[in-house]
Parts: C-alpha cells; structure tokens; sequence
DNA sequence: GGGCTTGTCGCATTCGAAGTCAATATGGCT
DNA sequence: AGCCATATTGACTTCGAATGCGACAAGCCC
C-alpha cells in the first residue's frame, strides 16, 4: 500500500512555524487582532498593537505570505520571463526590475524560456503560482501572445512591440536609434555599409535592421549587404567574415543589431583582418551594455535608458495589477547616443 | 441560491479563477478525487482519472500552488539572494541556477542585496515568503550568517565558506586556482608582482589573495605589491596606476581578483600606458566569464564550472529541504585553468 | 456464498491570515 | 448623567487544495 518513496510524515518536523494564533494567545488577545496589526491602517489602538508587536517580537512571528495570499488573491509575486540565451542585457535588467519591484513590495519570480516552444508549459505554471502579473522579456510569436492574453493576467512586454497589437509593452526606440546611428555615419562620409543582424524571429532585431535599412535608402546609399547573427560574440565576428565574402571586400561601415555583435565584430576587423578601427571600418552597436564603454572597445552605440524602462515596465504592470481595465498601452524610451571610438563620425582627414 | 457571480462558462469576465470544486461539480465528483488526480502516484482509476482530467481541460484549470502550499507546507520556491553589483559573473549563475531548480519544479524568488545591511530586512522577506530555502550568492559577514542559522531554513552558500565555521556551501577552490596561475607565472620567469584584490569584506577576494600571495613566498618571490579594488572594471584600471605609484615602476605580472579588473587592468596597461601584453606585463584574472575569451583580452585565467557549481548547489539545497537533519557540507570544485594571451607562460625569448 | 483483502471514493478537516459583522468600549457633547 | 457617534475587539467564515478516515465495491480464496 505504501510505496516506500518518501513518507511525507516521517522526515517532516519542520519546527512548526510561528503563527498568529500563537501570538494571539501569547499577547492574551484574539488571532483578528494580531492580523490587524500587521495591516497598515487598520484599526487598532495603539495599546493593542504594542502588545502584539511584543509578543510577536518575542516569538519571532512573520506573517505567512501563502495564507495572506490565499484569502487576499493577492500574491504579491510577478513572473519575470527571460529567455535562455543570456544576451548580457537581459540579466542587466532582470537585476533592475527586481530592484525596482521590491521597492515597491512585490517580488520576482523567475522563469527561463530554453526553448521558446516550451512557452505553454511555462505559462501554465506561471499561473499555478498565482503571480498578479509578468513582465516578459523574451521573443515570443504572435500565436504565443495569443496564448498569453488568453490566459487574463496582466503582462507587460520589455523591447517588444507588435505594430498591429494592442499589448502593454516598454520599449526603447530602436528605429530613432538606427536612424541616428545611420545619420552620424553618412554624415561622416560612409558610403558603404553592411549589417550584422540579430535573429530573425526577433522583434528587435527586425526593428533595428529596418530601421538602418530604411535611414540608409533614404539617404541614398546603394546596396546593402546583411547577414544575420544570433546576438552572440562568435557570431559578430563570422558576420565580419561573411560580409566580406558576399561583398568580396570590406564596408565602410558595419551596422550591428546589439553590441555584443559589434564587439565580435571589431575584434574580427582587428584580429582577423587585422585593419584599424575607425580608421578603415567603422563599427556601431546597439544596447549600451556595460563592456560596451571599456577602453579596448569604446563602442559607438545607443545606449537603453534601462533604469526608466524597468521603472515603467514596473508601473505599468502594477497598475494593471490594481486596475485590469486598464487600456493596453506602449511606452517608447528615446536611446541615448553615446559617439565612441569605434566609428570615425567626423568626415575623413585629407590622404597621406 | 447558490452565489453565482459570473458564470464561469461566459469567457473572459472578472473570472473567477478555476477551483478543483469546479471541476468536480463539472466531473459530478468529489473535490478530494480532483485533488488526488493532480496528484502523481495518488490511488485513483483511470476511469476516473480521465473523466477529471475532461473536465480540468475543457474549464482549463491549473491547481492553486498557493493554497497547495499552504496545506502541504512547502512552496516550491527557493529564494536566491545575489548581491546588487552585478560583477558579470552573478547573472550568469542566477540564470543557470533558475534552469536547474526548475528542471526539479523548484522555482526561483530573487532578492537582490543592495546594502549589505539590509539583510535583516530581506531575511524577513524570505521567511515571510515561505520559501523551502535559500541559496546565497552575496557578501555575508559572519553575524549576518549567525542570523541565518538562526531562522531555521536550509541554506546553501555559493563561493563562500568560511573556514571556521560549518555552513552548506559549493565553492570554487579558490586557493588552488591561484596557486595554479603563480606557479606557471613563476615557471616563465615572472619575478615581480602586483595584486590587485577584490574589497576587504569579500571571503572569495581573500581567498584568491591570500592564495596567491602564500604561493609567491613559497617561491620565494620578494616583496608584492596588493593594491584593493571593488570587482570592477574602473578599479582594475585604477588598480595598475596605482600599483605603479607604489612600486614606482610596473611589475611584469599582475594578479587580479576577478576577470573584470584583469580586463580593466588590461586596457589600462595598454591605453593609458601604451605597453604591450603580454610581451611587457602579464594580466591574469579569476572566474572565465564570457568577455575574458573575447579576442581583444583572451585572458589567462581560472574558470569556474559553473554548470556543476550550480549542479551541486542545487541538489545540496533540495536535499536539505527533504531533510533538514543533513549534516552542514561543503563541495568544492576545481576549476579550470586557462591559458590565454593575457599572460607570457613560457620563459623569455632572448631579447632583441 | 461467506469472509477477506485491495482498491477507490467522498466527507470532513486542515493549513494561516484576512475580512465581516456584531458586540463592546470609548469619547464627546449637552 | 445620559445619549449618540465612533473606535476597538472577538467570533466566525473564507480562500483552495491535500489528506486521514471510513464507506463501499470489486475481486479473491476456500
């Protein structure tokens, strides 16, 4: 009858934990009493709560989280979703966020997406835990977003928009960014360009490609080769290469979907072709991650206001956590250019 | 006569959630039977199993992890406490560790430490949250921990063990790493050298100091410099120009707490000093995060193995919540040395 | 067919805090 | 002092799933 795997009882004596009834009967009041005190404005006397806060020190109370939970529906937990594949960015922000949630009481609760099919079975334990929301940071297809709204939780999408969807979202200005990105450059006197893009399912990735992509006819520039990547280091620097195999020589200048593909890229220029950066290429990135700024690379890049885009991703879920009528709305972040070493962004000096 | 505020069949009103009384009126049984279904292992026929089963699918109900928890008196959580400069190397085990504590059903709640004096305050949190136990990734002096053991939760710490004193704990071995890259340092000749160490407060700075430090006088190397830094990549810069102050010269080897200062101590080597590495000075750093293989730094360095770092940290955490009578452990694991370019490992050429 | 073992199921209780409501205490005012 | 408005308090119920226990059915043996 019993299968021996494990009997819940036998290794179980976790030191029962310190309820409010034991305050309430230490303190000689009601269990009521002792929850309401642990209730900011709630009515008490002053009397009352000083003898629970009494006992309750002396016990060592805490309030049970998962009983409040229970009763109040509220957890006080949002789902943070980020996708595997750990772009440098992503942790950034999921420190942040944290960061900016505890602030606000609530906690994060992680969850990693290997792979992006496993979306369902992650949604369905998301749910089973009761977080009041989530803030989702990794690619998602269209139908996985339907998955989503499905399911009547408040969500907030971080650097993800869909043009034709009505979803909460924070995002940073990708295509302003490129365009700047692009200006500087012409302006500078490129007239040869390529880009290293990100994955093609990715929603930033397309937006940043477009974007340049859409500046660079503007301004008139003649083809442009593009070959993708996959956000990683290795992959900036085999887009260096595969560029100059489809180009049968070098660009003037190399357009990066994040900057961790700009960093694989000039070291590729400078290691694996071994030409000076800016002088003969210049390099640009996306992203303004942290080894962006060290002295080797000094990227030129647009940086992600990524404080006040956590603090909005924050706000905005919360508030839809308070109020789930609210409309579904986009909030667009301006980058903040940051003119590095890595792209020559003045017109060339007269020849040697 | 029975409330009926929203019918649950109407789709997406202020849905009440699915509960398992749902399901079973719907499956014409008892609540217990819907309960045991969801249950592995649980006595239950298949007949009916596959009738609840309809039914849960066709109301698409999810049990209620927190009324589970609060009955069975276990969360599934594991609280990860990381400390808020993010040092590169942080995020990077924060994610792993979510990937395997969810391959076991375990998820994470994060708490991130922004002053070392708020884990009082955190620590509230943590029990509040009934988390199974905790994983610490973060600065603790020893009171901090004696607060810890105090609360009566499995915890595990990560690259932090403390000699003296008998806490679960998977570290990297520290000692040995530094041991390793003295001897091949010494081996090519290296006869002055500087140290640049995490801040003071940090068991794995002084670890990989004192370390380093008692394999250079066993080899007798004369007088070495140690100048502090703070795990960034500002301070590893800071760092060499300091260290020149001092020495009045540079060294030809330097030691660094951690990658991040090697690169920074690196570019400064070369872009504020204009020397070549490893040809003039050799830069050694800790950890093998991703940027210390990119070309520009390949640096030499000890990597940790963080997969099975993670691995046993995980397993060592979930096995103390099964039992809580477990003996305190510590595993440690070696890590693995790198031999990049950052460091001149074999003797001298004759010189030009 | 009687008695027994197994296997399934439902009833009722439990987890710990919060909120409802009615009872009581307090205070203000005339 | 008397009366009403307000502030506090406690008893009881609620949230949703898990589980001990007894009821019952099916299957088995002799």
């Amino acid at each position: 009858m019993t299968d021996k795997p494990t009997d819940p009882e036998t290794s179980s004596h976790p030191r029962r934990r310190v309820t409010s009834y034991d305050v309430a009967r230490h303190a000689g009041v009601s269990q009521s009493a002792v929850s309401r005190c642990f209730k900011p404005g709630a009515s008490v006397s002053k009397k009352m709560r000083a003898r629970v806060m009494k006992s309750a020190k002396e016990l060592g109370y805490q309030p049970n989280a998962i009983a409040r939970s229970l009763i109040t529906r509220r957890s006080n937990m949002v789902a943070v979703v980020i996708s595997q594949q750990t772009t440098l960015y992503y942790p950034e922000i999921l420190v942040e966020l944290s960061q900016r949630l505890s602030e606000r009481g609530v906690r994060v609760l992680l969850f990693t997406l290997e792979h992006e099919s496993d979306i369902d079975v992650l949604l369905d334990q998301v749910l089973q835990y009761q977080v009041d929301g989530m803030i989702i940071a990794a690619r998602l297809s269209g139908t996985q977003i339907d998955a989503i709204e499905g399911r009547g939780l408040p969500f907030v999408f971080y650097n993800r928009s869909f043009r034709d969807r009505q979803i909460n979202a924070v995002c940073c200005d990708q295509t302003e960014g490129e365009r700047w990105l692009v200006n500087r450059l012409v302006e500078a006197g490129h007239s040869s360009f390529a880009i290293i893009s990100g994955p093609e399912d990715s929603a930033v990735s397309v937006e940043r490609t477009q974007g340049a992509l859409e500046r660079l006819r503007e301004l008139d520039v003649g083809e442009v080769v593009v070959v993708e990547g996959d956000y990683g280091y290795a992959s900036g620097a085999s887009g260096l290469h595969r560029i100059r195999e489809r180009l049968g020589r070098l660009p003037e200048a190399v357009i990066c979907a994040n900057d961790v593909m700009a960093i694989g890229c000039l070291d590729a220029a400078r290691h694996d072709f071994g030409i000076e950066v800016p002088a003969q290429l210049s390099v640009v990135g996306f992203d303004g991650v942290g080894p962006a700024r060290w002295s080797s690379y000094d990227l030129t890049t647009v940086r992600q206001p990524v404080r006040r885009m956590t603090e909005a991703a924050v706000s905005m879920i919360l508030e839809r956590v308070e109020d789930p009528g609210l409309r579904p709305e986009k909030r667009f972040f301006s980058g903040i250019m940051i003119e590095g070493g890595s792209a020559r962004l003045s017109p060339p000096k007269e020849r040697a």
